[in-house]
DNA sequence: CGACAGCTTTACGTTTACGTAAAGGTTATG
DNA sequence: CATAACCTTTACGTAAACGTAAAGCTGTCG
């Protein structure tokens, strides 16, 4: 009884057209298995798919998220390959905590152009109806 | 002694090209006075590519970087400028703010396969060193 | 059975954010 | 004074991540 999904469920479900999930699979992020010409998506797909666009929504590169799935799924092997991939994934880690770092920033300089609009309104205020 | 600094200059203190400086420029985010022909950027200017570098790193587009620059740069008029401008602030702000929560969970995904990693190097380990 | 809904491949188009020459002006330095 | 080391504009090129259109297969509903 395993779930199968079409292309067009999984596009409305993640919110995205059919066109980027089978830009994805071209990509070698998704590969779905087919029935007849038509692909069919089970639960591993969709969880790759929302990881892909989470990844993408943090700022990976599509090449970035590759790289981490690609050795994630055939890593069945050797240890060098997995110490490579932990390497990797600790190169992901940092990026992602610079941005971390970075978005903390930007969320205080939003709040100082706030800041400085409220002013300005008082100001406005007192002028205008004293 | 108001402080000024070539392209170049610039451009080696953020580690962007000169190329970068100019397209922004010509994009409208930065707007540098000229000595003759050449351009040269104040504390002002500094602060701003600062600003926009920073937003880019986060994820926002140079469209939306310019739309607060834009708003914030010439509201000195009307309340309503101004309560737009608040708006599109809470609209970025939102966004981050999603981003943040994303980066999290991204944080916790490359956790979970960097464990994963880890119990098949100790299996290894257990098979090929007994 | 015909028409529509949803899937397929192929392929060219588009946007963003620059890269990369090319050709030339200007200032300091040996 | 020539030659770097900067700067300038103009303009074509490019990578990533899809958008969009064309042309065709396939199952189903009235």
């Amino acid at each position: 009884m395993a779930q199968i999904y079409s292309i067009g469920e999984l596009a409305r479900e993640f919110g995205v057209t059919t066109r980027t999930i089978r830009y994805y699979e071209a990509e070698g992020l998704i590969s779905p298995q087919r029935q007849g010409q038509r692909r069919v998506y089970r639960r591993r797909d969709r969880t790759r798919l929302r990881l892909i666009l989470r990844g993408r929504r943090v700022g990976f590169t599509l090449a970035e998220i590759r790289e981490i799935i690609d050795l994630y799924d055939a890593p069945a092997g050797e240890a060098g390959q997995l110490h490579f991939l932990i390497d990797k994934i600790a190169d992901r880690r940092t990026k992602l905590e610079r941005t971390r770092v970075e978005i903390d920033l930007s969320l205080k300089d939003l709040d100082g152009v706030t800041a400085t609009c409220r002013e300005r309104l008082a100001q406005l205020g007192r002028v205008s109806a004293p």
